[in-house]
DNA sequence: CAGATACTTAAGCATTTGCTTAAGTATCGC
DNA sequence: GCGATACTTAAGCAAATGCTTAAGTATCTG
């Protein structure tokens, strides 16, 4: 298997196949042994199993074997971590906008304090 | 190209790349020409072209062509669908952890406050 | 107009991904 | 023990992905 270099790699990844996120959609609400997220996938137990493989790959999901049965419980950090990217990127390009409004309001300052509309 | 039964697929997939995250993380920063984000990125400027077009697909990014330059900006909105997919999860997982802990000082009345665990 | 710039398009190729079937192995319940 | 259950492992294959090079086509600039 290939390493990934950034780890953020792996988590997006591993969100990007609908399957994947069913199954973390699943664990969301508590954990399940591997057949109970194999239940409502139409694919094989194996196919499965190797999507839960890069699931735990990523770090999003844990699983631990109790005699026959794995059972599988979701990493909301792991979660968390990418939600993060993506708010600091959003958020990065918001105040670039708030601070593009302010040069516009400082410059051209506000001529009437309207709330309805502007006309002229 | 294959049509995605679910518009997270390409969300999800555009984010699983390193270079485009760094084109996500540049555009953060303000609209970009092609050459501009291709400049960074060790590889040909079709290749760069090629994951442009994956961003495009995906909605994060937009793209409008003046002249002969190709302006990119960031459509901070998809960024955020991707942010509430995985918010909704991780909270669902959360609010159960409160309703188990609510549930347990219920039955059985708090001992000791512990801080370490180990398991396995 | 001519040459430089900024993409655009097409073809090809190695690797990865997402499945499959066909085998295992390791508990569990009687 | 013995069959059912719950995975596990391996091999194989079609399609998708991430590049490449080699050619375009516009659009500027002098």
């Amino acid at each position: 298997m290939l390493k990934y270099l950034d780890h953020m790699d792996a988590v997006f990844s591993a969100l990007a196949d609908p399957s994947r996120r069913s199954m973390i959609d699943r664990l969301s609400r508590g954990p399940a042994s591997v057949s109970e997220l194999a239940a409502p996938l139409e694919m094989s137990f194996p196919a499965v199993v190797q999507h839960l493989a890069v699931l735990e790959a990523s770090g999003i999901v844990r699983t631990k074997k109790v005699g026959r049965v794995r059972s599988c419980t979701l990493e909301p950090g792991i979660l968390s971590s990418a939600e993060e990217w993506l708010e600091q990127r959003r958020t990065t390009w918001q105040k670039r906008l708030d601070r593009l409004g302010a040069f516009l309001d400082d410059t051209n300052p506000p001529p009437l304090p309207k709330k309805d509309q502007s006309n002229d």
